[in-house]
DNA sequence: AACAGTCTCAACCGCCTCGAG
DNA sequence: TCTCGAGGCGGTTGAGACTGT
């Protein structure tokens, strides 16, 4: 049986909204709330399915949605989530404050996938390609050019080359947050298209230096919770940096001013349950987080759903559930800087440039 | 200036889930 | 228990913008 399309009818109109039924349709949602989909497009005046004025409103028009560029926060909460869940738009959207889940999806296909592509890195799996030899197993020259110890700020504009001589992601490798000119480059930084990083062929690698970033994440969420965060607040090295420099607002963090402790409580359980050893420098993280997908996966099976979000199953996938937010990285994050010794160690020595070697 | 190739992202499509009756 | 429909979700498309030649 199949079902009848929703968007089945004469004269509907499809393609690009117009201003005039963005006006009609946030007037009918203001006077009359969201929801009864179908009905709106009569009712308001539109000649649109329900279902399209409910995604322009969602993914569009709805007042306290965050457009324009990720920070760089933002892409590793997407980098974290989609290694650990895959390709769960609406569960990272409610990790990410105000952003859509078309959006997050979006900017993962056009940005974050093709990165990790570049790096070598099944965008599935985020384990190195082992199936082709080139890919992960940067040029010499690559290794040469990024390798140069004396001068770790040239890793930004001194990289700089025409966007046909790189390959497509790497217009968007993370550290790219800080010109070398120390200009901020937060609006479109992230996005620029001339530079050029060294490959990593590890995924744990990776997923270490994400663990760093993440401790550093945990830092400012912890401060902005207990409304310390001041310029003092202890930050790696890049992070300071990035914050001082850029037009990046901390107080963008202050949207978890309510994160419930038994959550972290209970990431820390889980963690507990790993056989892992995040004071090991060696440790491969990407074990940790398969072990941990692992234990996610089966306490959703034991609440009743398989690879169920731990958030209530009644937030939208654009609203923001400020208690549930972000369980995983503040629990990764909380436990690692209980280790004092793998984060310390990591994050004296990191650079930008080390981030995705 | 014109053209071609590439990139971005809003919007669409179709299947899935869940609750009401 | 079954059916139906609304809404959710992830994959895909294509128009417009951008960039290089």
């Amino acid at each position: 049986m199949s079902r009848k399309p929703c968007c089945v009818g004469e004269g509907l109109k499809k393609g690009a909204w117009t201003m005039e039924e963005d006006k009609k349709l946030i007037s009918y949602i203001y006077e009359n709330g969201e929801g009864g989909w179908r009905d709106i497009p009569q009712k308001a005046g539109l000649k649109r399915c329900g279902k399209s004025c409910r995604l322009r409103w969602t993914n569009y028009l709805k007042p306290d949605i965050k457009r324009g560029e990720f920070s760089y926060e933002e892409e590793q909460i997407i980098i974290m989530l989609h290694a650990s869940r895959g390709n769960k738009w609406s569960v990272m959207a409610r990790h990410l404050p105000k952003r859509t889940d078309n959006e997050i999806k979006n900017y993962w296909n056009t940005h974050l996938k093709k990165r990790l592509i570049d790096q070598g890195l099944d965008p599935v799996t985020h384990k190195p390609v082992s199936s082709n030899p080139k890919q992960g197993m940067p040029k010499s020259s690559d290794v040469e050019d990024d390798s140069n110890p004396s001068n770790p700020d040239e890793h930004s504009q001194s990289r700089s080359m025409s966007p046909k001589s790189l390959p497509p992601s790497s217009s968007h490798n993370l550290p790219e947050i800080i010109s070398s000119d120390g200009t901020p480059k937060n609006e479109g930084s992230l996005s620029s298209k001339k530079h050029c990083f060294k490959r990593t062929s590890s995924t744990s690698k990776l997923l270490n230096k994400v663990a760093t970033r993440a401790s550093s994440i945990a830092n400012i969420l912890s401060a902005s919770m207990e409304g310390t965060l001041m310029s003092s607040t202890t930050l790696s090295p890049s992070l300071n940096e990035f914050s001082e420099n850029s037009p990046f607002q901390m107080d963008e963090f202050d949207l978890f001013p309510h994160s419930s402790e038994h959550i972290v409580d209970h990431m820390k359980e889980d963690i507990g349950m790993l056989d892992i050893d995040l004071n090991n420098p060696e440790y491969d993280f990407s074990n940790f987080l398969e072990q941990f997908s692992h234990i996610e996966g089966e306490e959703a099976e034991n609440s009743g759903g398989y690879n169920q979000d731990p958030i209530p199953s009644d937030v939208s996938s654009t609203s923001v559930d400020e208690d549930n937010m972000m369980p995983d990285i503040t629990g990764w994050s909380n436990y690692l800087l209980d280790h004092s010794d793998f984060t310390s160690d990591t994050t004296q020595d990191y650079d930008a440039k080390d981030f995705f070697i």
